[in-house]
DNA sequence: AAACCGGGGAG
DNA sequence: CTCCCAGGTTT
C-alpha cells in the first residue's frame, strides 16, 4: 500500500467524531477551519459549536454586528480572525450571491483564507484535489522523508507543499486531508510520537536514522517585547470608564480600562506625574486601590498590567479616543481580553 | 523574509 | 520554563 492508502486506512479506523465532519457545507467548513487556525480541537470545539447554532448560514453572520461576533469570539485570540470573518461574509452576500465558494481560487482571494484554509474547504466540500499543508504536515512529511529543510523559511514551504501534492490521493482528496492531519495529530505528535503503533514506521526516514526529536527544524522565534499597561478603574456611579482599543495593536476593537502604557514598571505615584496621566485625569488625583502586577503572556509579548483604583479626578479625558463610560450591568456583552475580564470577575465578585 | 497577532495545554 | 496548536496578514 502506498503513503495515502496507508494513512487513509489509518483514519478510517481511528478518527474521532469532530462535529464539522458531517457536512460538505462550504460555509460550516470554513466556520470550522477559522475557528480552529493555531487553536487546539479542545479549546476550538465549544466556539464552533456557539457560531454554528448563534449563525447557521453565511447570510445570518453577515448581518450580525461586529461588536456580537467579536463578543462570541472572545477568549478565544487572534482576533483578526473573527473581524476577517466578518468582512468575508458580506463579501459572500455581495458578490457571490449569497452562496460560499468551494473552489481553491475563489476561496483563496477572501479575507482570512490562506493556502491552507483555501485547500481544506475545496477538498472538504467538493473534493478538489489540492494538499493541506498545516502543522501536522509539515512535521509528518519532515519526519518521515527525513528533510531537515526548515518548515518555516519560503524554500521548506514550497518543497513540502510540492511533496504533499505529489502525496494527495486525487480519487478521495478530502478524505486524504483529514486524515493526514489527523495521523499528524494523534500519532506522529509533535512530543513523544507513538512510533511503535505507526503505520509508516518501516519507511519512516527519522525513525531509521534515530532523529525523530530533531525533526521538524523550525528557525528560532523573534524576542519577546515586554510592555507595562496601567489600567485606571474610574467608577462614576453605576459606570466604569472603559477604552475601546485601535488599530495596530494587540486586541484590536476589544474593551479595556483605559490605559497609560509605560516602558518601564512605574508605581502609581510615579505614574500621577505622567503626562498622559495628567492630561487625562488632572492632578488632584487621589488612589483608592492597586493590584497586581498581573503577569500577562502572548506569544510575542509580556505584558505586565497594574490596576489602579481612583477617586477626585477631573474628566478632562473628552478628547481621548476610543473613552466611554459603560454601565456594570453591560460589561458583560462587550468583548475583552482575557486579561480584562478576569480582572472584572474577580473586581466586581461577578458570577460565570 | 521577518514581524505581528492570543490563549491554552503538554511536557 | 519551552514548544506548538486545522495559519494569515502586514510591512
Amino acid at each position: 500500500m502506498d503513503f495515502a492508502g496507508v494513512i487513509i486506512n489509518w483514519y478510517q479506523r481511528h478518527k474521532r467524531d469532530l462535529p464539522w465532519r458531517h457536512t460538505t457545507d462550504p460555509y460550516i467548513i470554513w466556520l470550522s477551519e477559522i475557528i480552529m487556525q493555531q487553536t487546539r480541537v479542545e479549546q476550538g470545539t465549544p466556539y464552533f459549536n456557539r457560531f454554528a447554532a448563534r449563525y447557521p448560514t453565511v447570510s445570518d453572520f453577515a448581518s450580525a454586528s461586529e461588536d456580537e461576533i467579536l463578543k462570541l469570539w472572545q477568549g478565544l485570540g487572534y482576533y483578526s480572525r473573527g473581524r476577517n470573518m466578518h468582512h468575508t461574509a458580506q463579501m459572500v452576500m455581495e458578490s457571490h450571491g449569497g452562496y460560499f465558494p468551494s473552489n481553491y481560487n475563489s476561496l483563496l482571494k477572501l479575507k482570512g483564507i490562506g493556502e491552507y484554509t483555501a485547500a481544506a474547504i475545496s477538498s472538504f466540500s467538493s473534493n478538489e484535489a489540492r494538499a493541506v499543508v498545516d502543522g501536522n504536515v509539515f512535521r509528518l512529511l519532515s519526519r518521515y522523508f527525513g528533510l531537515d529543510i526548515p518548515i518555516n523559511s519560503g524554500q521548506g514551504k514550497k518543497v513540502f507543499t510540492e511533496l504533499a501534492n505529489n502525496l494527495i490521493d486525487k480519487n478521495q482528496a478530502g478524505t486524504y486531508n483529514q486524515a493526514v492531519m489527523e495521523f499528524g495529530s494523534l500519532v506522529c505528535r509533535p512530543k513523544n510520537p507513538d512510533c511503535p503503533e505507526c503505520p509508516l514506521q518501516s519507511g519512516c526516514e527519522a525513525y531509521r536514522t534515530n532523529r525523530i526529536k530533531e525533526l521538524p527544524v523550525k528557525i528560532k522565534s523573534q524576542k519577546i517585547r515586554e510592555r507595562y499597561f496601567n489600567y485606571i478603574i474610574a467608577i462614576k456611579g453605576d459606570s466604569v470608564l472603559m477604552n475601546k482599543r485601535g488599530p495596530n495593536d494587540i486586541w484590536e476593537n476589544l474593551y479595556e480600562l483605559p490605559l497609560i502604557e509605560t516602558d518601564v514598571p512605574t508605581d502609581p505615584g510615579e505614574l500621577m506625574l505622567n503626562e498622559a496621566f495628567i492630561k487625562a485625569f488632572g492632578n488632584s488625583v487621589i488612589i483608592k486601590s492597586v493590584s497586581g502586577p498581573v503577569k500577562h503572556i502572548l506569544s510575542h509579548q509580556k505584558l505586565y498590567a497594574t490596576f489602579i483604583q481612583i477617586e477626585n479626578y477631573s474628566e478632562q479625558f473628552a478628547n481621548n479616543n476610543g473613552w466611554m463610560y459603560v454601565k456594570l450591568q453591560d460589561l458583560e456583552g462587550i468583548a475583552q481580553p482575557k486579561l480584562i475580564f478576569h480582572f472584572f470577575k474577580n473586581f466586581f465578585k461577578l458570577k460565570d
